[in-house]
DNA sequence: TGACAATTCAAACGAATGTTTGAAATATGT
DNA sequence: ACATATTTCAAACATTCGTTTGAATTGTCA
């Protein structure tokens, strides 16, 4: 007895087949230069589709970013399937691996990245319950493991700035990707590229945090 | 005799103010939502003042997007005022400060990051010169302060690795600043707070550059 | 089958936008 | 001062977009 009976999901396909659709479009082009014509068009629907089963254009914006959202994370969780005892080495390693793939997958979980790059230059009104739902715990889950290998003691803003300097290392490459592009033309983002990325990311996080922690057990802690 | 003698600059006082003005709307609201009539009723000029000056409302952005990134420049120059004989550090240090503060400047330094974050996601015809004429030579720039700090014999590629990493952290406050704000409202960038960043990325890119030099020597090198 | 609700459809509406136009105004050079 | 070129101006044009409308179609249930 699934919660979910396929009933319920057959019911409306072109709305379901309205999202997909809508999914790929936005996450081309952005919001704005999305039009519910193409939109409807690509999902093979009639004009009307939209309003009828969203409401408007900017209420199957943010039904999609929701969508969107829960497929990334279904397809590459955070932990990425990690040992209960793993060490904070591995899971720093994990959670910067996810985080990777989950931006520079190929498919329907891309789209999550690139809307989001969006948000950070247009943020709209769905921008607020996605980072408290989502970026919040993950942002909360690196902080622990930036806790334990920098060792007790150190401030929480510091476990902040490493934190954040982890992250930005993950999402340059996805979000200067025109820039990297044109000055290593060559430069590919292929499964084995990305796994090289993510260990220079890890050693390169690893080596600064545990030189950050020996410096201040050195000056005494602060 | 100043090669740009002042009268050819007043000669056309609307097309200098239709510049100005043109690059407040486009880093306020992007290249496709800003309107040509918001921006000739800014610069108190005439609807077809665009096209009469500059041809189309194109053409007007990718002249903004040349004049925004020599002020920026102008003001915050990368080296910034540093001796010739400074240290490898010294010289990170001030790329990271002059890149800080030129990106989170207020005022009309400020708007060529915001044109930038915007070209990330949609790049136009004017980027390809952008990087080759200025992004390029940053990257050198940062490429050879990298190579002299991690030691000789490191390869190309983990040079490369390590300035993405330096360049990354920097970016990151600018381009994430909706979620950074969502996350931690309390937040401030003012002068005080840039400084402090600076310090941080500054520091941990060099325990993790350190530190990947050491590790390669103990390897005996590659 | 028949009545009612849900969905789809083509067409049009109203608003906004980049651009064009041709005349009016201003500046320039002799 | 005059003739010419440059610049400004108000108005309109052509297009595109999100949305609405009311009829047609399909599905649902008794």
């Amino acid at each position: 007895m699934p919660p979910q009976p396929p009933e319920a999901t057959a019911q409306d396909a072109t709305r379901k087949h309205l999202l997909e659709t809508a999914g790929e479009v936005f996450a081309e082009v952005g919001f704005r230069a999305a039009t519910v014509r193409e939109i409807c068009l690509r999902a093979e629907a009639n004009i009307a589709a939209v309003n009828y089963h969203f409401g408007d254009k900017e209420r199957l914006y943010t039904a999609v970013l929701q969508d969107t959202c829960r497929v990334a994370l279904e397809t590459y969780p955070p932990n990425l399937g990690l040992a209960a005892k793993a060490t904070p080495e591995q899971r720093l390693s994990a959670f910067v691996r996810s985080f990777l793939l989950r931006i520079f997958s190929e498919g329907p979980a891309a789209r999550h990245g690139k809307l989001m790059a969006r948000e950070m230059i247009e943020p709209t009104g769905a921008l607020d319950d996605l980072v408290r739902e989502n970026v919040q715990p993950m942002a909360a889950m690196l902080k622990s493991i930036v806790r334990s290998l920098v060792g007790p003691g150190a401030s929480e803003e510091t476990l902040r700035l490493c934190a954040m300097s982890v992250v930005s290392q993950v999402l340059f490459y996805h979000h200067c990707r025109p820039v990297v592009r044109r000055l290593y033309p060559d430069l590919k983002f292929g499964s084995v590229e990305l796994e090289q990325l993510a260990e220079h990311i890890t050693q390169f996080s690893l080596a600064a945090i545990k030189q950050l922690g020996k410096a201040r057990k050195k000056r005494g802690g602060k």
